[in-house]
DNA sequence: TCCAGTATAATTGTATACAATCATACAATA
DNA sequence: TATTGTATGATTGTATACAATTATACTGGA
């Protein structure tokens, strides 16, 4: 039995959950900067909670590495530094690697499927310029993979270091023109897949990732991260 | 300025952080079987503290992986089934090698004089057969080489990821010859970093752990595990 | 005997009160 | 002026009371 279909669905009718969740939207869609302190009684007013479910979704969110507890002094939203976010993704091309050729042994009919919607899709709508649809596409590509890894360690690393970056590839996504490119990664991806070639699909899926962080780089993750350490 | 080395020494002078390390110990160890819930007051009454800190400290536990909350029901030591620890060994496989060549390139001296007298040590006891100790001087090796990669993610990944198996290996590595080979492979990757050869070093890295992991099957992961699930 | 329903107990979830710690402002001193 | 000490307020840490939920035992009926 899987508890973690009904925790999902649990923590969002607890007051832990909502705080946990709203939080953790916050912090990733960039309402708190980077460093700010965060306190217990202005976000359990804000949210009309206590302080015990906040303090309670306060270390959750430290272990997800959002935010940084120092013991008697405050939580603070965590920095993600461009040295961070380069180690993040030289791991991930390793693990999506290792996640593609194991996907290529145990996905279903259903994820296969859905994956060819996902690039047909894709095609359509990196056609006509539609970054966002684009980048929600992308986004469950992944999660796709993931899924069809069989492997519950896999995916919870990956959906881990996926959301971490979140906040960086929003804003380089959108600005970028990678889009089209990355979609024909993916479909080269499916194809290995689709054919059996598990090592081919390790290889790409290893590149897709390194290709990714290279126009993020070319894009700008400069700026973006000068520009966030001025204030 | 540094705040984790004030967080660890606080933590274990709060009560949050005691119950939270006694429990990890006592779960590690083995203290705490397999699915087992661990009750709030029960807990407390144990450490002498009421169930605020023992709830937040459960929060730590769950998102280290080491109990799983299911809400309105119940805090339970978390289950590594069989296919987890392949997984976690192969990606810590992939990891270890990465880990490795980063090392290579950032080692300090410090650090290189250190995993020297590792080696130097860990032949003696693997010659006297003082398991024991060989344990901790391997626990030891890689732990510098996390520190070493000059990685916050990778090294914060590896740990967990090493803690994660740590019940699995207490009982394996005791029990096997594989100690003597063990330190034979850490003096390779050792080696290949003080020549400057990062691909070697990761590709020794990784090699060394699967053969970990191959021993372990070999000298009875499987049975350790039927045990554990008859009960 | 078996099952459904209900009452009771046990356990977790949340709010609040109080204690401990930390930050700040200000005054006293050199 | 600079610095140290102290008082005050703000913030986190913990204990406890109460609410909500879940598990268990028991009863009544078929």
């Amino acid at each position: 039995m899987n508890y973690d279909v009904k925790r999902e669905v649990t923590d969002k009718y607890s007051l832990r959950g909502r705080v946990f969740h709203k939080l953790r939207e916050d912090i990733l869609s960039g309402k708190y900067e980077e460093n700010e302190e965060l306190k217990e009684v202005a976000i359990g007013e804000e949210l009309g909670v206590s302080r015990t479910p906040v303090r309670e979704a306060f270390r959750q969110l430290e272990l997800e590495g959002l935010i940084q507890i120092i013991p008697n002094k405050g939580a603070y939203v965590t920095g993600i530094t461009e040295k961070d976010v380069q180690d993040i993704y030289m791991i991930r091309s390793l693990l999506e690697g290792l996640c593609a050729k194991w996907a290529t042994e145990h996905i279903t009919k259903e994820q296969l499927a859905e994956m060819e919607e996902n690039v047909y899709l894709a095609k359509f709508h990196a056609e006509n310029g539609h970054l966002e649809q684009l980048a929600e596409l992308d986004n469950r590509f992944h999660d796709i993979l993931y899924e069809a890894c069989n492997s519950k360690m896999l995916e919870h690393q990956l959906k881990d270091f996926h959301q971490y970056v979140l906040r960086v590839r929003k804003k380089t996504l959108a600005s970028a023109s990678r889009g089209p490119k990355s979609n024909q990664e993916h479909e080269a991806i499916l194809e290995a897949i689709k054919s059996g070639d598990g090592e081919l699909a390790q290889q790409l899926a290893n590149r897709h990732m390194i290709n990714a962080y290279e126009n993020m780089v070319k894009n700008g993750l400069h700026e973006i991260y000068a520009q966030g350490r001025t204030k």
